[in-house]
DNA sequence: AAAATAAAAACGAACGTTCGTTCTTTTTTC
DNA sequence: GAAAAAAGAACGAACGTTCGTTTTTATTTT
């Protein structure tokens, strides 16, 4: 029934947020100004406040309904595999990827915790709880013997490690010697699978 | 020989800097002006300026010479263990243990990647990685069976999994069930040591 | 040890910009 | 033709920085 026309007020409000949206990612909150916003939307300074009360509001919608976190974890819901180990090396790897398509999603997150002191993580953790568990139940019953860990920890795990992965990937990346990133990616995941030690746990 | 008094100079210098530092860590560093920073030194103005030539140049002394990372790492180095894994898991608590007394590294990394696009990074990790390689060097002497992993990536996917358990800890904590935050920490150790899979690897 | 002197630091007003927001007018939209 | 949106000038406040002056500090000369 929708999808039809977007009215031109809804046009331009999207005009708004896509503005928006770059020019936080790229420099901040703090550092992006309302004219720059209007320009990038190709309006008119005052023009912007007919849809955003306040320079809070625009970031506030942008939190709500343009978080890459929406995109990103629902694909780990197309992950395939037979096999724990299976399961989860596909995964890691369809993780890193996607964040890889989407460099926004680390500064959108950081801006977000280092200007608003994280106050809509709470939200954000709302909406992906129900996105993450069902994922959790998934591996508990793949094929494998399994450690005895409660799926939050268990998704909690994954997500750090495979998220950290990516984050030094990207920030020490050209920093660091070329034997830090080699392969590392498969390293993580030996590591969560197994664990450092050999032998029996 | 030093250590004896320090200069009027160098005091008023180090005032600035404490207000300087006290003041982003909280707000970030576009959100923080100078008259913050000369009000909480105690300042007026214009003083600043004796002292550093720009805003910028108060950031950067504050990564120079006062990131905590230099604080929390060598911290690592007094952690004791027999075994493998007794010290991996004194290291862990211990690391996150450090990282609760310290607060502000985390707004201040962020503020730095978020405002400065990480441009320092290099120069924290050049300084970091000899006070980080005896310890991986350490680790593998210990009794106890390691699986052939890099020394780099073994200490890399160490400080990634405990420091994101420390950010997810702080972050979305309260937002959180409560059996997601419960012994979480040794679920974490459990798992980078033996991994998430039981029997032989 | 006291006084004189040169250098450095503190002051605080002021500069030119830029900020977020408001307001009135004109144009577009339904 | 009524209502909504765009325009753009204008507002006051805040920004980083500069500048001329005064005060403090450190050094040298009596």
């Amino acid at each position: 029934m929708p999808e039809e026309a977007p009215t031109k007020r809804e046009r331009t409000r999207q005009a708004i947020l896509d503005a928006a949206y770059n020019l936080i990612v790229r420099q901040g909150y703090a550092a992006t100004s309302m004219r720059q916003v209007a320009e990038g939307a190709g309006l008119a300074l005052g023009g912007i406040y007919n849809h955003f009360a306040s320079k809070e509001e625009v970031f506030r919608a942008i939190i709500e309904d343009r978080h890459p976190f929406y995109q990103i974890v629902p694909i780990l819901n197309s992950v395939e595999g037979e096999t724990v180990e299976e399961f989860v090396r596909n995964a890691a790897h369809t993780m890193v990827a996607e964040l890889g398509h989407h460099p926004d999603f680390l500064n959108l997150m950081l801006t977000e915790i280092v200007e608003f002191k994280g106050e809509h993580v709470p939200l954000l953790f709302e909406r992906m709880f129900p996105m993450i568990m069902p994922l959790a139940q998934r591996i508990t019953s793949l094929d494998g013997d399994m450690r005895q860990i409660p799926p939050p920890v268990l998704m909690r795990a994954f997500l750090g490690m495979f998220f950290s992965f990516y984050i030094t990937e990207i920030l020490i990346g050209r920093a660091m010697p070329k034997d830090m990133q080699f392969n590392a990616l498969d390293y993580f995941v030996d590591i969560f699978l197994h664990g450092i030690l050999v032998g029996r746990n």
